[in-house]
RNA sequence: GGGGGCGUAGCUCAGUUGGUUAGAGCGCCGGCCUGUCACGCCGGAGGUCGCGGGUUCGAGUCCCGUCGCUCCCGCCA
């Protein structure tokens, strides 16, 4: 990132290191930073100087300037200083054509040691992966690292896009509350006690939804914030317990409305950082297809191994396992993994994927011009090998791979196969970018084990369709997918309290538990909601994605080491029981 | 809560079928070096092989336990 305006000259410097150029040749100039690396030739001494901006190369002379060549001697990696001297024009051979700065050097005069530094505890100046939670101890270190300064110019550049796009298009920036009540994500709140109310605690928000369907119905009509959001659930290497979105929301409008603010938004980011993704509108697909051809509501739609259904070819088969499954409402489908010749052992440990995402197992065939190699060939009949073959589009040499199951599990299963194949040889093309809308969701889905209907986005998601029969019901929800990420997600909201109340109804909720709970909501209901949607963005997935880093701890100053355990970013600090009293709790 | 992988010098890692004094690169310390830019050359220091137990004449290596990290499932959009 280039500075845009030199720094205030005081006594520490005059200039960025990183951007002082051959047009300042033979002037005077003073620049403050930390050694990045010394070379020592007992005569020259030259010093890389880092900061922000850049490196710059410094040139101690023995004759010219003694003293400061004495203490650069001294100098170690780390150490910080200011310096003061001339800016000189290298000669042509010495030019470093890797250094924006490397037409020029500064042959310094004066030098002052700002303060020592100990010998880092891992390398600041090459890209090594370091233990993270190495990393993490010793942060200031690892920020000053090149690939973490860049991360967050980019984490910076995206929000600042974003809030200029939406500046622009009227919407309001508002904060609202960390301390608060629960908020319905349905995932685990982070508690903090109530030192005024002994016993009660304050639910940490997993989203401001509540708050900003508050400000529709408060006639705001455009509302955005970036906003930390907090779940306490187990970190993944996508996603973390405290994380950061682009929340915002619009009265009078429907889906498209919605979809084409954010299409300008991620328009105008993908625009500004130079990702390279087709220009909006971005495409549509439904839930019901994802899931079909991909295995997902997120498809990574980059490659193809798209999944089949072959039930009804195989729905009187003797193959036992298969019939069986369609016989009990389940499906049988799989996906063509193409030519391949995989060991054994790599197919068990493909099966193992398979078993990991619920499935009972993983049948697997080769194609042969006269039938199957494959552990159930003896089980089928000539004819569903052929119609198999035919759905999955099977050449000889191609690697089948089928799952059994309910459509879910069937479905989890064969898309996390086929992510994994796309891994193990690189399917993906390089450079290419895809992003689509997913819509058409289910509206509710079943949980079977506690024998209840559960809201799929959050219960303030407007349905479409029949109440009665929720498990046809669609939500008016849209999701945001690129490269097979969830990026975003929103809908259109409830804001009649009738079908509010009827929701929380089906959901179990009963009017007394959805007063207590949603209350200061389900009366400003009351009071006449415009039709009102949003949307909220994940801002770290973004990034990472932008950055091409594999985990969003990568683009955030002080992430939650997956474990928790850091001592600054991930533990808790323990309390004192007095205190503890104080606020009317026990120990656990 | 469950499954996989990892843990050897400050950092990144190698270490064969169990075999003598556990190695490399980088870093660090000292010396030499006036055009380097990952400077170079010479020399040096640095290890409870995560921890505990077991098998064995002998364990970094095999077994059991345990702790830590990490990826995944569950959970969570």
């Amino acid at each position: 990132m280039s500075m845009k305006l030199p720094p205030r000259p005081n006594r520490f410097r005059d200039a960025w290191t990183g951007q002082l150029t051959a047009d300042r040749a033979g002037t005077p100039a003073r620049v403050a930073g930390w050694v990045h690396r010394r070379r020592d030739h007992g005569g020259l001494i030259f010093i890389d100087l880092r900061d922000r901006s850049g490196i710059l190369q410094l040139v101690f002379h023995p004759e010219s300037a003694p003293e400061a060549h004495r203490i650069a001697h001294g100098l170690r990696s780390e150490d910080v200083l200011t310096a003061a001297g001339e800016i000189a024009l290298r000669d042509a051979q010495n030019v470093n054509p890797n250094l924006p700065t490397g037409e020029i050097e500064l042959a310094v005069a004066v030098v002052e040691v700002l303060a020592d530094a100990d010998t880092p505890p891992f390398p600041i100046d090459e890209d090594i992966d370091v233990d993270e939670n190495l990393r993490l101890r010793y942060r200031a270190l690892d920020l000053r690292r090149t690939p973490m300064r860049e991360a967050l110019e980019l984490r910076h550049d995206v929000i600042a896009t974003m809030r200029e796009v939406l500046n622009d298009r009227d919407f309001l920036e508002v904060e609202t509350p960390f301390l608060t009540r629960s908020t319905p994500e349905g995932a685990r709140d982070f508690l903090v006690p109530a030192r005024t109310a002994p016993g009660s605690f304050y639910a940490l928000p997993q989203s401001p939804q509540l708050f900003k369907q508050l400000l529709m119905i408060g006639g705001l009509e455009r509302y955005y914030q970036v906003v930390r959001c907090f779940r306490d659930e187990d970190s993944r290497a996508d996603r973390l317990p405290e994380f950061t979105q682009l929340d915002l929301e619009l009265s009078f409008v429907e889906e498209e409305d919605v979809i084409e603010v954010m299409e300008a938004v991620m328009g105008s980011v993908f625009d500004r950082t130079g990702f390279d993704v087709a220009p909006p509108p971005w495409p549509r697909m439904t839930y019901d297809e994802a899931v079909a051809r991909f295995g997902s509501d997120r498809p990574d739609t980059r490659f193809g191994l798209e999944l089949g259904d072959i039930s009804d070819a195989v729905a009187d088969s003797e193959f036992k396992v298969f019939r069986g499954a369609v016989e009990s409402g389940g499906i049988v489908a799989g996906l063509n993994a193409g030519a391949r010749e995989l060991p054994r052992s790599e197919l068990d440990a493909l099966t193992e994927l398979a078993k990991q995402h619920g499935a009972k197992g993983l049948v697997w065939a080769f194609v042969n011009p006269d039938g199957w190699r494959s552990p159930i060939a003896k089980f089928l009949t000539p004819q569903e090998i052929t119609t198999i073959n035919e759905r999955l589009g099977a050449a000889p040499g191609d690697l089948l791979l089928i799952v059994a199951d309910t459509a879910g599990t069937a479905r989890q299963a064969l898309g996390a196969l086929r992510l994994e194949l796309a891994r193990r040889f690189g399917l993906i093309p390089e450079g290419r970018h895809d992003i689509l809308w997913v819509t058409e969701f289910p509206a509710f889905e079943w949980r079977a084990e506690e024998g209840r209907w559960d809201a799929t986005h959050h219960p303030f998601t407007a349905p479409t369709g029949d109440l009665d029969d929720p498990a046809t019901a669609k939500s008016r929800a849209y999701d945001l997918v690129l490269d097979g990420a969830e990026i975003g997600g929103g809908s259109v909201r409830i804001n009649r309290l009738e079908v509010q109340q009827r929701v929380f109804e089906l959901l179990g909720i009963d009017r007394e538990d959805a007063q207590a709970r949603f209350g200061f909501l389900l009366d400003a209901l009351r009071y006449g909601a415009p039709p009102h949607g949003g949307i909220a963005m994940g801002v770290d997935r973004i990034v990472a994605i932008l950055a091409a880093r594999e985990s969003i701890r990568e683009v955030i100053a002080f992430p939650k080491a997956a474990s928790g355990a850091d001592p600054l970013t991930g533990a808790p600090a323990p309390v004192e029981p007095a205190q503890l009293r104080e606020l009317g709790l026990r120990l656990a």
